[in-house]
DNA sequence: ACCTGAACACCGTTCAAGT
DNA sequence: ACCTGAACACCGTTCAAGT
Protein backbone atom coordinates (compact mmCIF):
# COMPACT_ATOMS: atom_id res chain seq x y z
CA UNK A 1 0.00 0.00 0.00
CA UNK A 2 2.27 2.93 -0.74
CA UNK A 3 0.04 4.75 -3.39
CA UNK A 4 -1.90 7.33 -1.36
CA UNK A 5 -2.37 5.40 1.89
CA UNK A 6 -4.20 9.22 2.87
CA UNK A 7 -7.65 9.79 2.70
CA UNK A 8 -9.33 11.45 -0.07
CA UNK A 9 -7.92 13.77 -2.74
CA UNK A 10 -3.96 13.49 -3.73
CA UNK A 11 -1.39 15.49 -1.59
CA UNK A 12 -1.41 19.40 -2.93
CA UNK A 13 0.85 21.93 -2.90
CA UNK A 14 -1.04 24.77 -1.77
CA UNK A 15 -3.06 22.48 1.06
CA UNK A 16 0.42 21.97 1.96
CA UNK A 17 1.04 25.39 2.06
CA UNK A 18 -2.30 26.67 4.05
CA UNK A 19 -1.60 24.02 6.26
CA UNK A 20 1.19 24.88 7.49
CA UNK A 21 0.20 28.35 7.71
CA UNK A 22 -2.44 27.26 10.07
CA UNK A 23 0.40 25.21 12.21
CA UNK A 24 2.58 29.06 12.34
CA UNK A 25 -0.82 30.95 13.20
CA UNK A 26 -1.31 28.28 16.25
CA UNK A 27 2.31 27.85 17.60
CA UNK A 28 4.67 30.23 16.05
CA UNK A 29 7.34 29.03 13.13
CA UNK A 30 9.33 26.55 15.64
CA UNK A 31 5.67 24.72 15.75
CA UNK A 32 6.10 23.63 12.27
CA UNK A 33 8.08 20.94 11.32
CA UNK A 34 7.96 18.83 8.35
CA UNK A 35 6.76 15.90 10.33
CA UNK A 36 4.30 17.47 11.66
CA UNK A 37 2.96 19.02 9.13
CA UNK A 38 2.40 15.26 7.24
CA UNK A 39 0.83 13.98 10.17
CA UNK A 40 -1.58 17.01 10.00
CA UNK A 41 -1.96 15.77 6.08
CA UNK A 42 -1.87 12.26 6.87
CA UNK A 43 0.80 11.77 5.21
CA UNK A 44 4.30 10.37 5.49
CA UNK A 45 6.88 13.15 5.86
CA UNK A 46 8.40 12.17 2.81
CA UNK A 47 5.80 12.74 0.99
CA UNK A 48 5.75 16.73 1.31
CA UNK A 49 9.45 16.49 -0.61
CA UNK A 50 7.62 15.73 -3.72
CA UNK A 51 5.77 19.00 -3.63
CA UNK A 52 8.34 21.10 -2.08
CA UNK A 53 11.91 21.25 -2.29
CA UNK A 54 12.80 21.64 1.12
CA UNK A 55 12.11 23.07 4.86
CA UNK A 56 13.39 26.68 3.40
CA UNK A 57 11.05 26.37 0.86
CA UNK A 58 8.23 25.58 2.13
CA UNK A 59 8.38 28.64 4.41
CA UNK A 60 9.15 31.15 1.09
CA UNK A 61 5.99 29.39 0.17
CA UNK A 62 3.50 30.39 3.18
CA UNK A 63 5.38 33.92 3.19
CA UNK A 64 4.54 34.59 -0.31
CA UNK A 65 0.96 33.48 -0.09
CA UNK A 66 0.82 35.37 2.73
CA UNK A 67 2.49 38.81 1.04
CA UNK A 68 0.31 38.23 -2.51
CA UNK A 69 -2.44 38.90 0.11
CA UNK A 70 -1.32 42.49 0.86
CA UNK A 71 -2.60 45.43 -1.57
CA UNK A 72 -2.36 48.86 -1.09
CA UNK A 73 -6.10 50.33 -0.66
CA UNK A 74 -7.59 51.67 -4.34
CA UNK A 75 -6.22 55.41 -4.46
CA UNK A 76 -9.03 57.78 -4.47
CA UNK A 77 -7.29 61.52 -4.63
CA UNK A 78 -7.29 62.11 -0.89
CA UNK A 79 -4.61 64.04 1.16
CA UNK A 80 -1.31 62.57 1.03
CA UNK A 81 -1.36 62.12 5.24
CA UNK A 82 -4.98 60.35 4.44
CA UNK A 83 -3.26 58.49 1.71
CA UNK A 84 -0.30 57.55 4.28
CA UNK A 85 -2.65 56.43 7.40
CA UNK A 86 -4.11 54.33 4.80
CA UNK A 87 -1.13 52.07 4.01
CA UNK A 88 -0.17 52.02 7.42
CA UNK A 89 -3.41 50.38 8.41
CA UNK A 90 -3.43 48.18 5.33
CA UNK A 91 0.03 46.72 6.55
CA UNK A 92 -1.13 46.77 10.11
CA UNK A 93 -4.15 44.68 9.77
CA UNK A 94 -2.51 41.83 7.50
CA UNK A 95 0.33 41.47 9.82
CA UNK A 96 -2.30 41.39 13.06
CA UNK A 97 -3.88 38.24 11.18
CA UNK A 98 -0.62 35.97 11.35
CA UNK A 99 1.75 37.78 13.66
CA UNK A 100 4.10 34.89 14.33
CA UNK A 101 4.98 34.84 10.50
CA UNK A 102 4.77 38.29 10.27
CA UNK A 103 8.11 38.24 12.98
CA UNK A 104 9.53 35.96 11.42
CA UNK A 105 9.45 37.89 7.96
CA UNK A 106 10.92 41.13 9.71
CA UNK A 107 13.86 38.92 10.57
CA UNK A 108 14.00 37.13 7.03
CA UNK A 109 13.19 39.71 4.55
CA UNK A 110 14.91 37.34 1.85
CA UNK A 111 11.83 34.97 2.50
CA UNK A 112 9.84 38.11 0.35
CA UNK A 113 10.96 40.36 -2.82
CA UNK A 114 9.98 43.69 -1.82
CA UNK A 115 6.11 43.55 -1.69
CA UNK A 116 5.51 45.80 -5.20
CA UNK A 117 2.64 46.87 -4.81
CA UNK A 118 2.81 48.53 -1.36
CA UNK A 119 6.21 49.86 -2.28
CA UNK A 120 5.40 51.56 -5.47
CA UNK A 121 2.32 53.21 -3.47
CA UNK A 122 4.47 54.61 -0.46
CA UNK A 123 6.54 55.86 -3.09
CA UNK A 124 4.00 57.73 -5.13
CA UNK A 125 2.52 58.82 -1.56
CA UNK A 126 5.73 60.29 -0.60
CA UNK A 127 6.48 62.23 -4.09
CA UNK A 128 2.82 63.40 -3.68
CA UNK A 129 3.85 64.71 0.11
CA UNK A 130 6.49 66.35 -1.56
CA UNK A 131 10.03 64.25 -0.39
CA UNK A 132 12.50 65.17 -2.73
CA UNK A 133 13.12 62.38 -4.91
CA UNK A 134 16.91 62.23 -4.06
CA UNK A 135 15.25 61.33 -0.27
CA UNK A 136 12.47 59.03 -1.74
CA UNK A 137 14.17 55.49 -1.31
CA UNK A 138 15.59 56.85 2.10
CA UNK A 139 12.37 57.89 3.21
CA UNK A 140 10.25 55.03 1.99
CA UNK A 141 12.59 52.43 4.21
CA UNK A 142 12.55 54.56 7.61
CA UNK A 143 8.86 54.84 6.95
CA UNK A 144 8.89 51.45 6.18
CA UNK A 145 10.61 50.01 8.61
CA UNK A 146 9.09 52.08 11.65
CA UNK A 147 5.74 50.57 10.83
CA UNK A 148 6.84 47.01 10.65
CA UNK A 149 9.17 47.66 13.51
CA UNK A 150 5.70 48.95 15.66
CA UNK A 151 3.63 45.89 14.53
CA UNK A 152 6.31 43.31 15.65
CA UNK A 153 6.07 44.95 18.85
CA UNK A 154 2.72 45.52 19.42
CA UNK A 155 2.14 41.36 18.25
CA UNK A 156 4.75 40.18 20.53
CA UNK A 157 2.95 41.98 23.18
CA UNK A 158 0.08 41.08 22.28
CA UNK A 159 1.28 37.51 23.25
CA UNK A 160 2.43 38.39 26.52
CA UNK A 161 -0.07 40.26 28.72
CA UNK A 162 -3.19 41.67 27.46
CA UNK A 163 -3.54 45.32 26.97
CA UNK A 164 -7.24 46.93 26.33
CA UNK A 165 -7.46 46.35 22.53
CA UNK A 166 -8.32 50.63 22.14
CA UNK A 167 -5.45 51.30 24.67
CA UNK A 168 -3.10 49.43 21.50
CA UNK A 169 -5.44 50.97 18.78
CA UNK A 170 -4.91 54.74 20.26
CA UNK A 171 -0.79 53.99 20.80
CA UNK A 172 -0.89 52.82 16.81
CA UNK A 173 -2.90 55.90 16.19
CA UNK A 174 0.06 58.21 17.81
CA UNK A 175 2.28 56.39 16.02
CA UNK A 176 1.06 56.84 12.37
CA UNK A 177 0.31 60.79 13.75
CA UNK A 178 4.07 61.22 14.61
CA UNK A 179 5.28 59.94 11.19
CA UNK A 180 2.99 61.93 9.51
CA UNK A 181 3.54 64.95 11.59
CA UNK A 182 7.67 64.40 10.77
CA UNK A 183 6.93 63.76 7.24
CA UNK A 184 5.19 67.43 6.95
CA UNK A 185 7.65 69.28 8.77
CA UNK A 186 10.91 67.46 7.16
CA UNK A 187 9.75 68.51 3.97
CA UNK A 188 9.32 71.84 4.63
CA UNK B 1 38.90 10.57 34.30
CA UNK B 2 35.41 12.00 34.48
CA UNK B 3 37.16 15.31 36.29
CA UNK B 4 37.41 18.05 34.04
CA UNK B 5 38.93 16.29 30.73
CA UNK B 6 39.10 19.82 29.43
CA UNK B 7 42.61 21.65 29.62
CA UNK B 8 43.24 24.60 32.22
CA UNK B 9 40.55 25.81 34.66
CA UNK B 10 37.16 24.30 35.18
CA UNK B 11 33.96 25.41 33.40
CA UNK B 12 32.59 28.84 34.41
CA UNK B 13 29.48 30.61 33.85
CA UNK B 14 31.11 33.51 32.27
CA UNK B 15 33.17 31.64 30.03
CA UNK B 16 29.71 29.87 28.70
CA UNK B 17 27.93 33.17 27.77
CA UNK B 18 30.70 34.99 26.30
CA UNK B 19 31.28 31.73 24.09
CA UNK B 20 27.75 31.15 23.42
CA UNK B 21 27.65 35.56 22.37
CA UNK B 22 30.66 34.56 19.73
CA UNK B 23 28.88 31.99 18.11
CA UNK B 24 25.68 33.97 18.04
CA UNK B 25 28.01 36.95 16.32
CA UNK B 26 29.59 34.22 14.01
CA UNK B 27 26.75 32.27 13.21
CA UNK B 28 23.47 33.28 13.96
CA UNK B 29 21.24 32.19 16.82
CA UNK B 30 20.34 29.28 15.07
CA UNK B 31 24.30 28.21 15.18
CA UNK B 32 23.96 28.45 18.74
CA UNK B 33 23.70 24.91 19.97
CA UNK B 34 24.47 23.33 23.24
CA UNK B 35 26.49 20.44 21.62
CA UNK B 36 28.89 22.36 19.10
CA UNK B 37 29.04 25.11 22.57
CA UNK B 38 30.80 22.70 24.18
CA UNK B 39 32.63 21.39 21.69
CA UNK B 40 34.02 25.01 21.53
CA UNK B 41 34.89 24.91 25.06
CA UNK B 42 36.28 21.34 24.69
CA UNK B 43 33.96 19.72 27.18
CA UNK B 44 30.70 17.31 27.46
CA UNK B 45 27.77 19.08 26.29
CA UNK B 46 26.40 17.61 29.72
CA UNK B 47 28.31 19.31 31.63
CA UNK B 48 27.02 22.96 30.36
CA UNK B 49 23.82 21.63 32.49
CA UNK B 50 25.93 22.37 35.50
CA UNK B 51 25.76 26.29 35.02
CA UNK B 52 23.05 26.91 32.98
CA UNK B 53 19.81 25.47 33.37
CA UNK B 54 18.64 24.89 29.94
CA UNK B 55 19.19 26.37 26.51
CA UNK B 56 16.44 29.15 26.92
CA UNK B 57 18.27 29.96 30.18
CA UNK B 58 21.75 29.95 28.54
CA UNK B 59 19.74 32.96 25.76
CA UNK B 60 18.88 34.62 28.31
CA UNK B 61 21.99 34.64 29.52
CA UNK B 62 23.61 36.03 26.58
CA UNK B 63 20.70 38.48 26.17
CA UNK B 64 21.43 40.19 29.64
CA UNK B 65 25.10 40.34 29.06
CA UNK B 66 24.71 42.03 25.95
CA UNK B 67 22.02 44.55 27.37
CA UNK B 68 23.76 45.77 30.46
CA UNK B 69 25.94 47.27 27.97
CA UNK B 70 23.17 49.51 26.91
CA UNK B 71 23.64 52.59 29.09
CA UNK B 72 21.97 56.17 28.29
CA UNK B 73 24.96 58.84 27.48
CA UNK B 74 24.96 61.23 31.12
CA UNK B 75 22.41 63.98 30.93
CA UNK B 76 24.17 67.08 29.95
CA UNK B 77 21.51 69.77 29.63
CA UNK B 78 21.66 69.65 25.80
CA UNK B 79 18.17 70.19 24.01
CA UNK B 80 16.00 67.38 23.99
CA UNK B 81 16.22 67.23 20.40
CA UNK B 82 20.03 66.75 20.67
CA UNK B 83 19.55 64.09 23.82
CA UNK B 84 16.62 62.39 21.96
CA UNK B 85 19.36 61.76 18.70
CA UNK B 86 21.94 60.95 21.35
CA UNK B 87 19.86 58.12 22.61
CA UNK B 88 18.97 56.92 19.20
CA UNK B 89 22.65 56.29 18.49
CA UNK B 90 23.62 54.50 21.59
CA UNK B 91 20.70 52.07 20.73
CA UNK B 92 22.15 51.84 17.29
CA UNK B 93 25.76 51.47 17.78
CA UNK B 94 25.06 48.00 20.42
CA UNK B 95 22.73 46.77 17.98
CA UNK B 96 25.13 46.81 15.22
CA UNK B 97 27.64 45.22 17.42
CA UNK B 98 25.59 42.71 17.76
CA UNK B 99 23.30 41.96 14.76
CA UNK B 100 22.26 38.64 14.81
CA UNK B 101 21.68 38.72 18.89
CA UNK B 102 18.97 41.74 18.15
CA UNK B 103 17.28 40.60 15.80
CA UNK B 104 16.18 37.18 18.03
CA UNK B 105 15.46 39.83 21.04
CA UNK B 106 12.80 41.73 19.26
CA UNK B 107 11.06 39.30 18.73
CA UNK B 108 11.66 37.56 22.13
CA UNK B 109 11.45 40.55 24.07
CA UNK B 110 10.61 38.21 26.79
CA UNK B 111 14.37 37.93 26.64
CA UNK B 112 15.26 41.14 28.37
CA UNK B 113 13.30 43.22 31.06
CA UNK B 114 12.59 46.73 30.22
CA UNK B 115 16.57 48.28 29.41
CA UNK B 116 15.26 50.28 32.51
CA UNK B 117 18.19 53.23 31.95
CA UNK B 118 17.19 53.63 28.19
CA UNK B 119 13.63 53.39 29.08
CA UNK B 120 13.84 55.81 31.68
CA UNK B 121 16.43 58.60 29.71
CA UNK B 122 13.77 58.62 26.98
CA UNK B 123 11.01 59.24 29.06
CA UNK B 124 12.66 62.27 30.54
CA UNK B 125 13.54 63.57 26.96
CA UNK B 126 10.12 62.93 26.38
CA UNK B 127 8.60 65.31 29.19
CA UNK B 128 11.36 67.79 28.53
CA UNK B 129 10.12 67.08 24.63
CA UNK B 130 6.79 68.51 26.12
CA UNK B 131 4.63 65.12 25.89
CA UNK B 132 1.82 65.26 28.14
CA UNK B 133 1.99 62.89 31.10
CA UNK B 134 -0.77 60.81 29.59
CA UNK B 135 0.56 60.35 25.90
CA UNK B 136 4.03 59.27 27.66
CA UNK B 137 3.77 55.84 27.56
CA UNK B 138 2.26 55.59 24.34
CA UNK B 139 4.36 57.79 22.55
CA UNK B 140 7.40 55.89 24.24
CA UNK B 141 6.83 52.67 22.51
CA UNK B 142 6.59 54.27 19.36
CA UNK B 143 9.74 55.69 19.45
CA UNK B 144 11.41 52.71 21.23
CA UNK B 145 9.76 50.30 18.44
CA UNK B 146 10.53 52.66 15.46
CA UNK B 147 14.19 53.32 16.23
CA UNK B 148 14.26 49.00 17.04
CA UNK B 149 12.69 48.52 13.75
CA UNK B 150 14.75 50.61 11.62
CA UNK B 151 17.72 49.32 13.66
CA UNK B 152 16.65 45.87 12.49
CA UNK B 153 15.83 45.90 9.06
CA UNK B 154 19.40 47.71 8.89
CA UNK B 155 21.32 44.86 10.17
CA UNK B 156 19.54 42.07 8.14
CA UNK B 157 20.50 44.51 5.03
CA UNK B 158 24.00 44.46 6.43
CA UNK B 159 24.03 40.38 5.89
CA UNK B 160 22.47 40.96 2.66
CA UNK B 161 23.84 42.78 -0.15
CA UNK B 162 26.16 45.72 0.64
CA UNK B 163 25.59 49.25 0.50
CA UNK B 164 27.75 52.36 1.13
CA UNK B 165 28.40 52.90 4.76
CA UNK B 166 27.87 56.41 4.44
CA UNK B 167 24.85 55.26 3.08
CA UNK B 168 22.96 54.00 5.65
CA UNK B 169 24.41 56.39 8.07
CA UNK B 170 22.70 58.94 5.69
CA UNK B 171 19.38 56.79 6.07
CA UNK B 172 19.52 56.93 10.18
CA UNK B 173 20.05 60.89 10.29
CA UNK B 174 17.17 60.66 8.45
CA UNK B 175 14.63 58.31 10.27
CA UNK B 176 15.73 60.11 13.01
CA UNK B 177 15.43 63.69 11.89
CA UNK B 178 11.63 62.55 10.98
CA UNK B 179 11.27 61.45 14.58
CA UNK B 180 12.38 64.45 15.85
CA UNK B 181 10.27 66.91 13.78
CA UNK B 182 7.33 64.59 14.55
CA UNK B 183 7.45 65.02 17.96
CA UNK B 184 7.92 69.00 17.93
CA UNK B 185 4.97 69.24 15.80
CA UNK B 186 2.57 66.40 17.88
CA UNK B 187 3.03 68.57 20.88
CA UNK B 188 2.90 71.43 19.55
C1' DA C 1 4.41 10.20 -11.21
C1' DC C 2 3.68 9.76 -6.67
C1' DC C 3 4.35 7.69 -2.35
C1' DT C 4 6.90 5.17 1.38
C1' DG C 5 10.29 2.86 5.08
C1' DA C 6 14.68 2.60 6.66
C1' DA C 7 18.56 5.09 7.60
C1' DC C 8 21.86 9.08 8.65
C1' DA C 9 23.46 13.00 10.94
C1' DC C 10 21.96 16.08 13.76
C1' DC C 11 19.14 18.32 17.95
C1' DG C 12 17.89 19.17 23.54
C1' DT C 13 17.66 16.83 27.66
C1' DT C 14 17.30 12.98 31.57
C1' DC C 15 19.48 9.98 34.42
C1' DA C 16 22.49 6.97 36.59
C1' DA C 17 27.18 6.55 37.30
C1' DG C 18 31.83 8.07 37.92
C1' DT C 19 35.74 11.22 40.62
C1' DA D 1 30.51 19.48 43.67
C1' DC D 2 31.45 18.74 39.18
C1' DC D 3 31.78 16.00 35.20
C1' DT D 4 30.54 12.20 31.92
C1' DG D 5 28.41 8.28 28.67
C1' DA D 6 24.51 6.10 27.26
C1' DA D 7 20.02 6.75 26.09
C1' DC D 8 15.47 8.94 24.59
C1' DA D 9 12.54 11.59 21.81
C1' DC D 10 12.79 14.54 18.56
C1' DC D 11 14.65 17.12 14.03
C1' DG D 12 15.63 17.59 8.34
C1' DT D 13 16.85 14.98 4.59
C1' DT D 14 18.77 11.07 1.24
C1' DC D 15 17.99 7.09 -1.11
C1' DA D 16 16.45 2.89 -2.78
C1' DA D 17 12.32 0.60 -3.28
C1' DG D 18 7.46 0.08 -3.95
C1' DT D 19 2.67 1.06 -6.92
Amino acid sequence: MASHARRGAPLTREEILTTALRLIDAGGVEALTMRRLAAELSVNPMSLYHHVENKTALLEGVCSLVVARLEPPPDDGSAWQDRLRALAHTYRSLARLHPALWSYVQVHPEMIGREDGMWGALCRTLLAAGVPKEDLAATGEALYSFVSGFVTAESRDELGRQRGAEDVDRTFELAVDIIVAGLRRTTG
